[in-house]
DNA sequence: ATTTGATTACGAAAACATTCGTAGATAAGA
DNA sequence: TCTTATCTACGAATGTTTTCGTAATCAAAT
């Protein structure tokens, strides 16, 4: 169960906001350049994929992301160490971190983890 | 410039091998599920977007990544932790070494790396 | 020379993702 | 009630990626 990045962009949404109209996942998303029926209808086909669920008891249909959030990241981390890392972790993290200035506070935290993984 | 998942997989090959024919790329890739000219066409369509070139002074041709795989994957990651992780790389780090078994030489080597960050 | 096998070129089909127009339903307000 | 605004449903167009069949080309082997 691979999203596509459409797909993305609205469970994004519906994983901070929990429970959603379609309208408001499009004005969260607030994309000029696509209409209100691209995301109905995206939404739509997410719900016959069964990554949605929808509540349709009153006229404006509410969705809610059946897929978990963690999971999905797990998925598409993996394919991405996979495809474009050739299975290398520590390669990715390195670039990662070497990416963006990361905060000496986010460093601490990592090096923490770091000792706990090899702790156990 | 974003290669397709197809084409990020053919990518590897050619950074790997540095010059391959499209039977090397095809026999690396070992998919039984696609033939020999789905291949070939893929690479034809890079070469059309620029993204490899081709020695074609003999019959069989010679192809070489015209695009730089640190870069690529940096493309690639910037999109990963903007869409997936919301921004946040310290989030994508920790999953990713909570992943899978990362060896200890290669917690070893990260925690290298962060020393150096620190320092600098 | 002819055949055989490997290669490229080409085009088109199939599969998938994205987009939106239009119609019909529903609810709220005048 | 009638109008207006909002929503869903549906289908179709568009665009992109992936797939492969077929034909043409070339080189090597018989």
């Amino acid at each position: 169960m691979k999203p596509t990045d459409s797909e993305m962009e609205i469970l994004q949404v519906l994983w901070k906001k929990e429970q959603c109209s379609v309208r408001e996942v499009y004005e969260a998303l607030d994309k000029k350049d696509v209409g209100y029926t691209t995301i109905l209808k995206l939404m739509q086909i997410m719900h016959e994929k069964g990554m949605v669920e929808r509540d349709t008891s009153s006229k404006t249909h509410l969705y809610t992301s059946k897929i978990n959030q963690e999971q999905t990241e797990h998925t598409f981390l993996d394919k991405m160490i996979d495809t474009v890392y050739n299975g290398s972790t520590s390669r990715l993290v390195m670039q990662a971190l070497g990416n963006k200035r990361t905060s000496k506070e986010e460093i601490a935290l990592i090096k923490e983890y770091l000792d706990s993984i090899e702790k156990s």
